[in-house]
RNA sequence: GCGCCCGUAGCUCAGCCCGGAUAGAGUAACUGACUACGAAUCAGGAGGCCGCAGGUUCAAAUCCUGCCGGGCGCACCA
């Protein structure tokens, strides 16, 4: 599509005596297809010629009447219009062979050149259940992860986990007054979130509770020996069992470094911050004004001396810039804490650091239930392991309604389940908040990741029918797919690359899966009204090409949103 | 009170960054297609003051302003 339009840009330039870059910005692809495949907007124009954009579009129609190039095989005035299409043999050459030789890496580049791109994502918070809240940061990071990977970066995950704070201080509290061993050990990520939830309905009556935690609290950092053994215990039981999520959705990370470990470095950031003169005391706390920038203040040290939040990640940006020298720092984390990153983003700037301008917060919106959000501290919460199990586990009977010979149903409903969940999070907009719905999880029609695998499966069933040996390059073969059906897909397939690039651009895993969306109903349409396997043989070999390239394009794209496309299904 | 985000078909959402041709999908309800390469599919009609009101423009779902509705946040949580 880039050299077309390239194309166009030379052809098009000397006749509106317009540079070939201010013509390739104003083309655009028209909104049907009868309309062709490119459309030169011819109302910018008008004004400089003083003649209405139609009778501009007609004379260039009819300068560039019975002409064509490489890529398109004429044009035509529509309205303030001027319209190229496509010649298809040329252009379904181009792309179904570039598909053919590049394989698993069609639509990869190396426009990253290699730098480095640190990924914050996941970063659950200890001692507090897996709930579905947490899988969004996992899910659109883990993909961007992929994505940024796919373009040449050198994509660094890092699981900023929440594994200090005041938080412990309540569990401590929790455990020593309410806590049995034995329980713990059984479930302990359940029965520490038990805890948690108790601690805070006491808490509401017995404020000494709070008071207590915060002591606990300032305990641990200053390296008491009961609360430090607590938190390990606490920690790495809390590890043990993520561990076992990650694994199970193929997720790793580069880095867990959570924000106990930047302790160390805490005192050296407030001195940095009180050398650059811009901290002040404040009822005994240490805060920075940031009126002038429209930011409330923040606050660094609290009046008993313990750090905050803001503290460990001030420290945390420092030190991956000191340790990955990144080109950009992403931070995959809810939109309710915009305000956070605004003020961590204004004090690195403050501070000198003129990279804060490559960290951006990718914010995205909460999932809430009909009646209203989901709260960790009040016990109302869907735990991840239970949405995923559901969803295999329905996965699992449709198959054994549909496909009841299936040799390996257990890797199907896997597939197909932790697919679901996982496009649902990944197809919409990250910013809008979701309505927490069993139905729309387990529903696997429509716009679904099983949507896709299905067309996946299908293909694979034609290609395994044919006969592998059916399926070799052959340029002559390609002229023969002329069908709407077939060039239309074709188009489709074609825009793998640039979407990639969109979706990492917009930081939105979402435009890609919408594209695979598309190409996915492309396929159905071409399946359901151009026969492969019955087909006479060149079209047959033809057609096995095109869908050998589609099912390429739909593992190169699924793979990108951590999703398996399993060949039967 | 102040700041940020969202508002498009009954429901869930694309399109908005970068203004252009009749505003698109899915879903629900209705109609049709398995003696067809897998019906988790396809085809069809129906369904819209693009929250409201101004403004900019030859042209606004898209840009600007105000308002309304919802969400989130705003010093000792993360």
């Amino acid at each position: 599509m880039q050299k077309l339009k390239e194309e166009i840009g030379v052809v098009l330039a000397p006749l509106v005596e317009m540079e070939e870059k201010l013509v390739l910005d104003l083309l655009e692809v028209p909104p049907e297809p009868d309309y062709g495949d490119i459309a030169f907007p011819c109302f910018t124009l008008a004004k400089k010629m003083k003649k209405s954009p139609a009778a501009i579009a007609e004379d260039l129609g009819n300068k560039l009447a019975g002409k064509q190039g490489l890529y398109w095989k004429n044009t035509e005035p529509r309205g303030p219009y001027l319209n190229f299409y496509i010649a298809p043999e040329t252009y379904s050459t181009e792309v179904l062979k570039k598909v053919w030789e590049e394989q698993d890496k069609f639509g990869h580049t190396n426009l990253g050149e290699g730098a480095n791109v640190t990924i914050d994502y996941s970063s659950p918070n200890i001692a507090k259940p897996f709930g579905v809240g947490h899988i969004r940061s996992t899910v659109i990071g883990h993909s961007l992860y992929l994505i940024f990977r796919a373009l040449g970066y050198n994509s660094i995950g890092i699981n900023h986990l929440g594994d200090w704070g005041t938080q412990f201080g309540k569990l401590i509290v929790a455990f020593k007054l309410w806590g049995e061993e034995s329980k713990l050990k059984d479930d302990p990520v359940d029965y520490l979130y038990r805890l948690y939830v108790k601690f805070h309905q006491e808490a509401d009556d017995k404020p000494e509770l709070d008071d207590d935690a915060r002591s606990w609290f300032k305990k641990l950092e200053s390296g008491d020996k009961e609360a430090v053994s607590y938190w390990e215990h606490f920690k790495r039981l809390s590890l043990e069992a993520y561990a076992e999520i990650y694994d199970r959705l193929g997720i790793g990370f580069e880095h867990y470094h959570g924000e106990s470990h930047y302790n160390q470095m805490l005192d050296q950031v407030v001195n940095l911050v009180q050398e650059k003169g811009i901290a002040k005391e404040s009822e005994g706390a240490l805060i920075i004004e940031l009126e002038p920038y429209n930011l409330p203040p923040v606050m660094l040290r609290k009046k008993d001396g313990a750090t905050l939040y803001i503290t460990r990640d001030l420290a945390a940006a420092i030190y991956r810039k000191e340790t990955f020298n990144f080109a950009r720092s992403l931070y995959v984390v809810g939109a309710e804490q915009t305000l956070h990153f605004q003020q961590l983003f204004k004090l690195l700037e403050l501070l000198g650091f003129t990279w804060a301008a490559n960290c951006v917060h990718v914010p995205f919106g909460m999932i809430r239930f009909k009646e209203g959000r989901m709260s960790t501290r009040a016990g109302k919460i869907v735990l991840l392991e239970e949405v995923l199990d559901r969803a295999v586990e329905m996965a699992r009977a449709i198959i054994e309604e549909k496909n009841p010979d299936l040799q390996d149903k257990d890797g199907a409903a896997e597939a197909v389940g932790l697919g679901a969940v996982r496009f649902g999070d990944l197809s919409n907009d990250r910013v809008k908040n979701i309505e927490f719905d069993w139905e729309k999880v387990l529903d696997f029609s429509g716009e679904t990741a099983a949507y896709i695998q299905y067309a996946h499966a299908r293909i694979c069933s034609i290609i395994r029918k044919a006969g592998p040996d059916l399926l070799s390059w052959d340029d002559k073969v390609i002229a023969l797919l002329e069908k709407e059906e077939e060039i239309t897909l074709i188009k489709t397939l074609a825009m793998l690359p640039e979407k990639i690039i969109d979706s990492a651009e917009s930081l939105k895993p979402s435009i890609l899966a919408r594209y695979l969306i598309d190409v996915a109903r492309e396929f159905n349409r071409f399946y359901h009204n151009c026969p492969v396997l019955t087909s006479d043989p060149e079209i047959k070999k033809a057609r096995l090409l095109l869908i050998n390239a589609t099912r390429q394009i739909l593992t190169n794209g699924l793979s990108l949103l951590g999703i398996v496309a399993p060949e039967e299904m």
